[in-house]
DNA sequence: GAAACGTGGAC
DNA sequence: TGTCCAAGTTT
């Protein structure tokens, strides 16, 4: 029964010593002794760093706080503007709710993010990791904060050997178990930093972990098998065309459906995505009749649930009424505010065609 | 509960 | 090269 062994003091007090020590400056984190975190930039922050890494993440912060310093500010920004400064960060749909939230916060909080668990879950994007990580964070109130490195330390300090997903309660309630009232913030941070330093996936150096004497699995030497991972299905092949159309020195952009992939999101006109490669002289989801010319070879780009190769044709609109959309001037910076599936295919087109 | 939803870096 | 992974949420 480790389970009873390992009181919170045992695990925070030295959690902390450590985190101090090592404190890892971040652009959303206070600075040791400031004043208390923004609620904005730790939600902003928070936001961004979910399912992505910190570098990833640093200049996308930088560039949105400089623009956008407070939620009011975001919350009357044009959706375009939003999309557009997101481009590149992926999986879309917290743009979208990023707005959404931002003019909830404004319009119905009085620009003053909530300072409850419950409230925040309230909010659209605002799930139960990042709610329990702005209570903490930006509140200092205790909260259970648990994410995928929370998931892992805990599966190692308890040797839990169910695997996840299905062990994510019992994770949960562990971590409840260790987690302190006092600094809340720093203990899920700590937390955090130890699973992404320390307590990593792969290697963990238990040898300098400062609860490694609490570590049921290091005890064990057991680490690195943990946690145990249900398998995952394999990724399936589709396909699908774009088409790069000119007039002149502009191109032809369209916005995509405000849901589903890459929703809201700038794009090249492309077709419905199939399961086989379709025919070279159909042109479903073309913006216009004209002759279009394939690029030789494919576009192939690798999302989290299948692989898509893109087949990219380009055409010159020669006199032809001109369609509705976003017309871009034909250079690298027509690029700029696309998802990177559509740069690649840019970029493609520009090997092929050199416009 | 499972599937949808991006991207880039590490090994 | 392929596989795994990163501070998850929504439907």
């Amino acid at each position: 029964m480790p389970a009873k062994e390992i009181a919170p003091k045992h695990i925070a007090a030295p959690l902390l010593a450590w985190y101090d020590r090592s404190h890892r400056r971040l652009p959303w984190r206070a600075p040791p002794g400031a004043n208390a975190a923004d609620p904005y930039r730790v939600w902003l922050s928070e936001i961004m760093l979910q399912q992505t890494t910190v570098a990833a993440v640093i200049p996308y912060f930088e560039h949105f706080t400089t623009r956008w310093p407070t939620v009011e500010a975001l919350a009357a920004a044009e959706d375009g503007d939003v999309l557009a400064a997101w481009a590149g960060l992926g999986y879309y749909a917290r743009a979208r709710n990023l707005l959404a939230c931002a003019r909830a916060v404004a319009e119905g909080h009085g620009g003053h993010f909530p300072s409850t668990e419950e409230a925040l879950l309230g909010l659209p994007g605002i799930g139960a990791y990042t709610a329990a990580a702005i209570t903490a964070i930006a509140f200092g109130e205790r909260a259970v904060v648990v994410d995928g490195n929370v998931e892992r330390v805990v599966a190692r300090l308890f040797a839990v050997e169910e695997p996840l997903p299905s062990a994510k309660p019992a994770l949960r309630t562990l971590t409840d178990t260790i987690t302190p009232t006092a600094r809340a913030g720093d203990f899920a941070q700590a937390m955090m930093d130890l699973g992404a330093t320390v307590c990593r996936p792969r290697s963990p150096d238990c040898l300098v972990c400062p609860i490694a004497d609490s570590c049921d699995a290091a005890r064990r030497g057991i680490a690195d098998l943990l946690p145990k991972k249900a398998q995952k299905a394999p990724r399936p092949v589709r396909y699908a065309n774009v088409y790069v159309l000119r007039d002149r020195g502009e191109i032809l952009l369209v916005r995509r459906p405000p849901r589903g992939l890459l929703g809201g999101m700038l794009g090249l006109p492309m077709s419905e995505i199939a399961d086989a490669p379709m025919a070279d002289n159909t042109h479903p989801g073309a913006p216009a009749l004209t002759r279009w010319s394939r690029g030789e070879g494919r576009v192939t780009h690798v999302f989290t649930h299948f692989e898509l190769h893109l087949t990219v044709f380009s055409g010159d609109l020669s006199g032809i009424t001109k369609p509705a959309g976003d017309w871009r001037a034909a250079d690298e910076s027509a690029a700029r505010d696309l998802p990177t599936l559509f740069r690649k295919a840019l970029d493609f087109a520009a090997c092929v065609d050199d416009f």
